[in-house]
DNA sequence: TTTGATAAAGATATTAAGGTCTTTTATTCT
DNA sequence: AGAATAAAAGACCTTAATATCTTTATCAAA
């Protein structure tokens, strides 16, 4: 549904967001590490958080990135419309070039009620919602393979 | 969430099938015409469904692809499974390299829910459900966007 | 004011999906 | 048998997503 790196753009959020870490900043290295997620590759999609005004950073000794007043009421939908953009609640499930209501695919009408379910949960869920999850302890962010399979 | 390819894939079958073209063989050039996917494309795709017996073919002239006594009744998720496998209705939705009930990202269990849905709308619905759509005319398999805008 | 740390930016590499082109094989018709 | 036709198969190309590496800009502290 939702690309990789717009997954680990809310991951990176999510991380910056959580209790321990809300109150200082972190290098790309350290966040990069904890949550198993290409260095160079998360800080790029970092700095267009960054851009948007969702997260904040500074440059230099002692800087890294951190949360600003905005992130933790950030709704997931505008995370996913940074990175993926809306189109992706629009597109055909048997890949014609239009598909809706008038104009509808075999599979539309039995497909489309779930596609704006799942919109509407990005539209509802903020990050602080995944934050309390994660506090709480019955969700988990940067879990690896290895410790997965352990359980 | 399938495959641009896997939508080609059940749309060539529905094609084959639908009442006026049922009867008949139907060459490649035909069926990539008639449905806008490209043609070389859409024969690789269709060769994979005929060597799981989905549809049939033949060779030589008057050659072409065809129904068989099981494509109709074939399950969505069977054509589903054959294309894109059945990983993606276990991909987790922040990119973690595990997530299940015992492994929940934090997202886990705001969408599973949906995704199981989904997933046996797959295996209710048969090619002869969307064939009937089609034929009853409340849906389209083919529409081009110059159609498509027009309306 | 230089040095070191760090994000930002840019260039390049890799992989997978999607798409095209050419050759081979099976079949039918003359 | 030979020619024509169409699927099958294989090689290759393109694009987008994902990932890595290198350089530059900015900042803080010594």
């Amino acid at each position: 549904m939702i690309s990789k790196t717009c997954g680990y753009a809310i991951r990176g959020i999510v991380f910056l967001s959580l209790e321990q870490n809300k109150s200082t900043k972190h290098g790309i290295l350290e966040i990069a590490e904890d949550l198993q997620i290409p260095q160079h590759f998360l800080g790029k999609i970092l700095q267009d958080l960054v851009r948007r005004g969702i997260i904040s950073s500074i440059k230099g000794p002692h800087g890294g990135f951190f949360v600003n007043s905005k992130t933790i009421d950030t709704p997931l939908i505008e995370v996913v419309e940074a990175i993926d953009g809306l189109g992706i609640f629009k597109k055909c499930f048997l890949g014609r070039e239009e598909c809706s209501s008038i104009n509808p695919c075999p599979l539309h009408d039995e497909f489309d009620g779930c596609r704006s379910a799942i919109f509407k949960t990005f539209e509802n869920l903020k990050i602080s919602d995944l934050v309390k999850k994660i506090d709480i302890g019955d969700s988990y962010l940067s879990l690896n393979k290895e410790f997965a399979t352990e359980i």
